[in-house]
DNA sequence: CTAGAACCTGGAGTGACTACAGAATCAAGA
DNA sequence: TCTTGATTCTGTAGTCACTCCAGGTTCTAG
């Protein structure tokens, strides 16, 4: 088997995507990428179908998926998935996200709280140190 | 020594905060936690300033901090800093927490927008798995 | 045909825990 | 005081999602 028109080699694959090639060895060998064809070398021959897949595990991990969420997901749609049981995966991930934010939004307020207190200079007695390990985060 | 009134045990310290056993113990050899007095038989013996700092670590940690980088608010709660140097760290943390909520701000928007689209049951088109499978997302 | 770029496998390392085995210690009741 | 059962101890290994490396093989352009 070589090569032809449609196939991609790892690297160049690894270019599309902007997944690196060691993790595509890896997404392969955890079975979320499918076995894919070999030149009579041992050299991998993926096609537009890996491509797309590949460019699907990336986008759910950027969001925040994790790799049993990717696999959950990738089971609905190789099996005949129903819109309900994505949604309930995406809400929860909302969620998620949601109280992450919230919970940042109050860090952020307390560290420009206190920086904003300070005007520098070197004075070794600093009244954010107190407040840091008494205030911060309640 | 013996346990007063003031000590917990490590398990009362894991209840008190939340915390796991393990993980204690982990933060301790990680030097997050200083090292801690002990019984004549070996067992911990932990105090209020442990549990404050303890307490610290775990809401830095669940905040989405690094381990390096809840070793850098430590040392500015441990002190010796001059209040310059206090400051810029300060600084630093806070605009490193300004960037992770844009990051989840964008995050969170588009999980809403392709979660949105969905109206559940039992369809087998879902707007999330065309999101994900598309080029939609950017 | 050859040089060197790209690829191969198997294994180890990372960060931040988490789990376990087997031994020692501790606290409470008889 | 003794016993019993809960708790804690150390040290090691496992987890997740990669990432890196060594040492060897294959591919491709000139």
């Amino acid at each position: 088997m070589s090569k032809t028109s449609g196939d991609f080699s790892i690297g160049e694959l690894a270019e599309h995507t902007g997944v690196g090639i060691e993790t595509i060895r890896y997404y392969e060998r955890e079975g979320l990428l499918p076995r894919v064809r070999r030149t009579q070398g041992g050299h991998r021959l993926f096609d537009d179908t890996h491509l797309h897949r590949l460019l699907f595990i990336r986008r759910s991990r950027e969001l925040g998926f994790s790799g049993a969420e990717v696999r959950a997901l990738l089971r609905l749609v190789d099996g005949g998935y129903t819109c309900g049981e994505v949604r309930d995966l995406t809400l929860e991930r909302l969620t998620d996200v949601r109280m992450k934010i919230a919970d940042l939004r109050r860090l952020e307020k307390t560290l420009a709280e206190i920086s904003s207190k300070c005007r520098g200079g070197n004075v070794p007695e600093c009244p954010v140190i107190e407040a840091l390990s008494d205030n911060f985060l309640r």
